[in-house]
DNA sequence: ATAGTTAGCGTATTTTTTACGTTAACTTTG
DNA sequence: CAAAGTTAACGTAAAAAATACGCTAACTAT
């Protein structure tokens, strides 16, 4: 094992790609940037949620602290999918620029480790967000970003789907109660597909762990669909029997 | 963005967790490591192959020098699945002891990039990395290893599982041409359960990708079996039809 | 020649997936 | 206040996949 003889490691980060469910559509929390750039003029970009980790943290805190910090949530879905740590992967012009001016460090090269999170959107934590310079972007119209970003979102997504098939995990994106067509519309949209709903509701309720509520809709133009909520336990003990869905 | 204000960042190093196939047993490729401990006496352990990465250094280009390096092998499968960064990873007194004196620096923290990839293991690449002081072992009787390695290979076999039931892979640690009997072996020792021979046939048979060579079996004491290759170029163009098995 | 062994094909049964029809319960509209 | 519009919720038939086995073929060792 040799050790590189120089004085300077790579700066570690996280970054966090943070979904959210509203209005159908699949969004990812993006922090608006706005900043000089090297011509003097003002840029406005977004980028990823993340942050340096300090010399003594461990990545998922560091990771979680920065979800916190940016939405006021705790105890929330989150994992780690890849680390990217091209050397080149800080390239632009701009975003050194921005790096070197924010931090006050020459920095030289940033290994960022990428987690994704899945949150469950309400006035709160959104206004907590926004408060923090942050927009909820819909995964159809992600800007450019900044660094590497957009492949890290890309990557996150991907990862998103294929535990979405395997897990279930599309409650944590939803409120406590919900109703069958919303967990539907949700696996759709993050999939990508239209679902029949006579099969999809075959196949969720088969799984023990959609408990019915008593309460119904109220105020819809239609018959009026019960609530349902997840209950983990129930999952956690039927984990075996139920793995995987194939759509 | 915060930046931390000290002069240390984290070394970054990679691990590799190989595998290899070889008399119906799946191994990893292990380290002997032999050194002074802190009381004095020699101490004789094992330990993942694995390097800090150089500052310039890809992390996915580390992994594969530290493969090359050790097995003489390119153009190997290799992923990245996890990384550990556990401040307290790195806290038995003869790691860093051990740290200390191989490298030559005081090693404070270590994040790493996990790895596991996936060999052919022949003669040519046996002697090599045994010449390099590292030893074929099977997976069941791997020892305790230093730093949180055998959280590593834990990890990294889940991993193997994981995507051994949804990916062809399993070739990967075959050698070019194989019998079916062999690929089963590999699923049955990987997956730790017992396949019926003839539905592990018909299932494997049904993805085209396993090409029929001329070339039986011969001196084998009954009916010789036919030979295949696994054909990628096939796989790719019906990647979308052949999604997974569900053993 | 016979016994022992694994290869390789096949069939019947059960389970899962897919495709699609129909009634129920609510609000809105004319 | 009846009719229209809308989504909920249940069901059935057919196709596909997974599972559980039985049997013959082709080789070597004795």
């Amino acid at each position: 094992m040799n050790v590189p003889g120089r004085e300077i490691n790579p700066h570690i980060s996280v970054d966090c790609v943070i979904f959210g469910f509203s209005t159908n559509q699949l969004k990812v929390l993006l922090i608006k940037r706005a900043h000089t750039g090297p011509s003097g003029k003002r840029i406005k970009d977004h980028k990823l949620p993340g942050d340096f980790i300090t010399i003594n943290e461990d990545l998922d805190l560091a990771a979680s602290r920065t979800l916190e910090e940016l939405t006021g949530l705790k105890d929330i879905y989150l994992q780690q999918f890849a680390f990217f740590g091209r050397p080149g992967r800080i390239s632009n012009r701009v975003d050194i620029d921005w790096l070197n001016a924010t931090t006050g460090h020459e920095i030289q090269r940033v290994v960022t480790a990428a987690y994704y999170s899945l949150i469950n959107i309400t006035e709160t934590n959104s206004d907590f967000a926004i408060k923090n310079n942050a927009a909820w972007i819909d995964i159809q119209q992600v800007p450019d970003l900044a660094f590497d970003h957009d492949t890290i979102i890309a990557n996150g997504l991907k990862h998103l789907q294929k535990t979405l098939r395997n897990e279930p995990i599309g409650f944590e994106l939803l409120p406590e109660k919900f109703i069958i067509r919303e967990l539907q519309s949700l696996y759709e949209v993050i999939l990508g597909c239209a679902l029949d709903n006579r099969n999809f509701r075959k196949k969720i309720l088969k799984s023990k762990y959609m408990v019915q509520l008593e309460e119904k809709q109220s105020g819809v133009a239609h018959k009026p669909a019960y609530y349902y909520r997840f209950d983990r336990n129930i999952y956690e003990k039927h984990k075996k029997e139920s793995l995987g869905f194939n759509f």
